[in-house]
Formats: C-alpha cells, structure tokens, sequence
DNA sequence: ATAGAATGTTTCGTACATGAAATATTATTA
DNA sequence: TAATAATATTTCATGTACGAAACATTCTAT
C-alpha cells in the first residue's frame, strides 16, 4: 500500500537520518527546493523540445512513441489499460490514440463481449515502427546517461524516483482516473 | 567544477558495481534508462497535475505564479528577459502573460523610447499575492522535500541538475528562441 | 533618406494534458 | 422488468508550450 524502493537500490545513511533531520535550516532549503523545482521546469520543456525534435524528423512525438511502444509489448489492450502503462489520464490517451489512428499505426476496435471496451492494436506499421526505432524515445540522452558510471546511473533514477514519490503522494487523493497504486505497479513498477 | 556525490548516500548492495563498471550492461541500462525516462513522465505528470490544483483553488497556475514571482522579485521587466529567467518560449510567455493580464495581476506597458518594447509590471493586486504566498508554488511538495535530510536534498537537486544538464546538451543547437547559454547563467544558474 | 537588417512582440497552428460532463453499455437490485 | 448503479470511452473547455511566420519598430549602411 505504501511507496517503497527497489530491494537493491536503497539509501545507506537513512536509518539515523530519520532521527536527526527535522530542521534543515530554511535557507539552505530555500536554495535546494528552488533549484529542485526549477530543474524540473527545465526537465519538461527539454523533454517538450526533444519531443518536438522527433515530430519534425520522425512524424511522431514521443508521448505517441511510447504509447505505440507500450501496445506493441503489452499486445491489444484498452484505453484505460494503457493509461495505467504510461501514467497518463484516459483523455490524454484519447486524443494520443486519435493522432496514431490517424497515421494507422493503431486500430481501435470494439470488444464484441462487452461493447463499452475499445481495444487498441498496432498495425504492422506501426510495429515496424517500433521495431526499427525502438529507442528514438531515448536517443542521444540515453548515450549520455548511459556513459555515466553505473552508480551515478542509479543515484539519479533514485533520486528521480524519489521525487516522483514525494510529488505524487500529494495527489494520491485527488486523481480521479489514478489506481490506488499497489494496483499499477504490478511488479515494483509498473510495465 | 564536475558533478559529484555526497560520500554518504551511496547505493547499498552496488559496491561490486564499482569495480566492474566501464561499460555499464546494456540490461542493467535498459533498466536505469527506462526507469529515468518513466520518473521524468511522472514528474511532468504530477507537476502539472499540482497546478491545476493550484488553478482551482486559488485561480492561478504553476507557471502563472512563476511568472508572477520573478517579475516581483525582478521589477519591471520585458517579455523576452523574463522568459530567459523563467526558461520558457517567448511565445509560451505571452500567453502565460495574456491571463495574468485578464486577471489584472500584471499590466503591459510599451517603452516610450524604443516603442518595440513592451514592459510587464506587477500590479498591486498582483504583488498581494506573490507576498501573500510565496510558496504556493512549491506548497506541500516543498514541505515533504524540507523534511528530508539535507544531504538528501542536495543529492536530489544534484541529479535532477544533471539530468538536466544531459538533456539540454541535446538542444543547444537547435532552439531558435534560445540564447547560447552562457548567457543565460550568468552565475552558472540563472535567478 | 531609404532599403534592408536587426530586434522585439504577437498570432497561428499543433500537440499535450487534464478534469468534468456527456454518452454508451452492461450489471444490479428492488 | 425497470430504475439505478457501475464501468468505459469520448467530448468539451482550459491552459501550457513550442516553432514559424506575421507585425511593428528601430538601426544601419548605402
């Protein structure tokens, strides 16, 4: 029910931590939560960027690209599924949908059983796709990120994670289309 | 001058990690990489989601308070400074702008000498707010990241700081809008 | 002095992303 | 069975965000 980390990769030091810490002094804090948010800031209008860049060489950004990339390995799946994969709401996902259905590179298709389900499926385009560019979503940051040592590799999932945590903790109450969360990570994480 | 980590928050279970690493496993990256990729979709998520929340409750978003709050802290400012403060497009700005307007939060005043430019200041109502909340941007999210260890604060603003660094690398080349960058730090961070 | 370069803002088209409400379908239960 | 509840998708209004192009104004070199 609650948030934890990967068996293997957990903070040393966090034991006493919890004992000492209370009261960063608030300048410090002032410092670090500011950096904090506004590198996040800087995270999303670079992954924005980036996005754009694909859209323009490729025909396809990359919240399509990981939608397409999601379907193609989890198979034929519905709306809501994939909204789960991906952490996005289902009317973002819709509109995502439309844009692919618009290229074919995905077929909707009404469940025969329960006519309220849609099942989306990639089309053999839109597998090759996926196919021949299965890392176009990562691209030259993931050169980057992957020849950094291994340890820092870590150190930044965890502390992205991390965040990812203390963000979203804020929210568990208030996102109407969110599962609880024991429900999406399957296996640790989801996907 | 190079990015580092704090002796003490080193991965349990990694220390083999250390000695083996040069090329970090193409498996153990597909892991990492991912991993980064999904955090970093979470926290554009969670971000955004903070905002809307700010907009209902107190009818103004994250970026709109940004804005709101480095043209406070900044004085009387032209569009193209403040998107170069806040790293956002100019035209990204000029929306952002145009509801801060709406609201009477901001007026617009075009220079008298060079009439090209048009110069954006607070109004009092505006400066009511930024005063009256300075840290509704950063609300519940900030308390959580106050309460952890300041070592650990560090260490998170550190990586997402490298993250950054890592995914800007990639578009230096290709943002019209965008000064070389050197520029925009003039203190190794802009603000 | 004037054509054209340079600078600054705004508009336009597109895509994302969300929550709320509308719709469609199936399940429940009185 | 008929009202109602529950589930699933879609539509709508809003806001962010960008790049390209349109405008407006000033500067510059002829």
């Amino acid at each position: 029910m609650k948030y934890y980390y990967k068996k293997d990769y957990v903070m040393t030091k966090r034991p006493e931590a919890l004992n000492t810490p209370p009261e960063a002094s608030d300048e410090f804090f002032e410092t670090c939560g500011l950096r904090v948010l506004k590198a996040i800031r800087r995270i999303i209008r670079a992954v924005d960027i980036h996005s754009r860049k694909l859209n323009n060489e490729f025909n396809i950004t990359a919240p399509q690209m990981i939608c397409l990339y999601a379907l193609a390995k989890g198979g034929q799946m519905t709306q809501s599924e994939l909204s789960k994969q991906v952490s996005m709401g289902t009317s973002s996902i819709n509109g995502v949908i439309d844009r692919l259905e618009k290229k074919e590179l995905v077929i909707r298709q009404r469940d025969t059983k329960d006519r309220r389900r849609v099942f989306v499926t990639v089309t053999d385009a839109g597998k090759e796709i996926t196919q021949s560019a299965p890392s176009l979503l990562q691209e030259r940051f993931s050169d980057a990120l992957r020849s950094l040592p291994e340890l820092e590799q870590a150190a930044i999932a965890l502390s992205l994670e991390r965040v990812v945590e203390l963000m979203e903790a804020e929210h568990l109450d208030a996102s109407p289309n969110l599962v609880p969360n024991s429900q999406i990570d399957d296996k640790g994480e989801q996907n």
